[in-house]
DNA sequence: AAAGTCTACAACCGCAGATCC
DNA sequence: AGGATCTGCGGTTGTAGACTT
């Protein structure tokens, strides 16, 4: 049996609400409450498509809402949120008790940006024009993106939100579906099981790929190389690749990934709660998110991996791990993230997708 | 005062993933 | 299992009021 449609678009009002449809609404969802939004019109007698009644309630009527002008204080938490997020409005919202995403995007593109750009802001990078400009000359001294120094060190697997970028994600799937044939070709370890586990307990989208070694320069002519980390230790089980985990990637309050899909090692978590990256990311989640119980180590401090049940306590969360170079880092935090991902975001990126577009 | 332009924000559109039947 | 619908999201458009010429 077929569902009725959402509503015959042709015959519905639209346009801006009157304060008489308002209160249908409002009438409506105090009597039945929120959900199945394609009865609301007929049960509350509105010729309007059930879409838009959800649209006027979420994003204007609900009560929990706030009416009046952003602070200065949701002024600065949204470019600093921008910063880390990019457009990701419901991310940022999130953070603004009172405030939709629509009312973030809006502020943002009628007021903040502006006042981004006449500071020599560039809202998109956050990064002074003076310096996108020497950027840009600097690059361009290469003739050719093929010739240019891709990467300082990226010998990292990056990970992207499914979604945030069509374009990209056409050139990642063919990288991402090799760096899968050869993870689960050569290795015990299944990568799909890998990649299960860590959607499911990390949140993660599956996208995550490996480029290494993709340094060339201007005098010479080699192709950047697209190869796999290094993925088999010597004295372990094989590790999963790394990656660095994008903005919003979370594992808040989730149990640490633990099981027979992830490696367990012993001293890694050691290296990290000795490492200077631990109070960068702490101090930008601090300012990013004032709110957030930012600090507590994942494991309850202790520098061993998690087991199975463990849980995390606060919005820090680390399975990273640096080293010799044998393997990269890989981490996330609950909605902050490492200062080296801004990094990575906003500064090696395009050079990072120069070189999978070379290659 | 009227016409044109700008600004703020409400509302819509279309896509993707989730859910339902 | 698969198609239809629902829901959430980001981008874009529409519109009313303010401002400028």
């Amino acid at each position: 049996m077929k569902r009725p449609p959402c509503c015959d678009k042709s015959n519905v009002k639209r346009g801006l609400w009157t304060p008489e449809e308002d209160a249908k609404i409002l009438a409506y969802v105090s009597t039945y409450g929120t959900g199945n939004w394609t009865l609301v019109p007929e049960k509350a007698g509105l010729n309007r498509c059930g879409k838009s009644c959800r649209l006027r309630w979420t994003n204007y009527l609900r009560p929990d809402l706030k009416h009046d002008g952003f602070s200065p204080e949701e002024e600065d938490l949204i470019i600093n949120l921008h910063k880390i997020f990019g457009s990701r409005w419901s991310l940022i919202a999130k953070h603004l008790p009172g405030r939709t995403d629509n009312d973030v995007k809006n502020y943002w593109n009628t007021k903040l940006k502006k006042k981004l750009q006449k500071m020599g802001i560039d809202p998109l990078t956050h990064k002074p024009f003076s310096q996108i400009f020497s950027d840009f000359e600097n690059m361009s001294g290469c003739p050719n993106a093929r010739h240019r120094q891709i990467l300082p060190a990226p010998s990292c697997l990056t990970q992207v939100p499914a979604g945030s970028n069509s374009h990209l994600d056409a050139i990642m799937k063919p990288v991402m579906e090799q760096v899968h044939e050869n993870f689960t070709a050569e290795n015990h370890l299944s990568w799909s099981q890998y990649q299960v586990a860590n959607q499911e307990v990390m949140q993660l989208q599956p996208y995550q790929c490996v480029l290494s070694e993709v340094t060339s320069s201007c005098s010479s002519s080699s192709s950047p190389t697209l190869t796999r980390l290094n993925t088999q230790q010597s004295d372990g089980p094989p590790l999963p690749p790394p990656f660095v985990a994008w903005t919003g990637d979370s594992i808040s309050h989730q149990p640490f990934p633990t099981g027979n899909v992830l490696p367990k090692r012993e001293g890694d978590l050691q290296d990290i709660v000795s490492s200077s990256s631990i109070n960068c990311a702490s101090d930008m989640a601090k300012q990013a998110l004032p709110n957030a119980p930012v600090g507590t180590m994942a494991c309850k401090n202790e520098a061993k991996w998690a087991e199975p049940g463990d849980s995390c306590e606060g919005a820090l969360e680390l399975d990273c791990h640096f080293g010799d170079g044998s393997y990269s880092c890989f981490g996330s935090f609950t909605d902050a993230i490492l200062d080296r991902d801004s990094k990575m975001r906003s500064e090696l990126f395009p050079e990072f997708i120069d070189g999978l577009l070379d290659y």
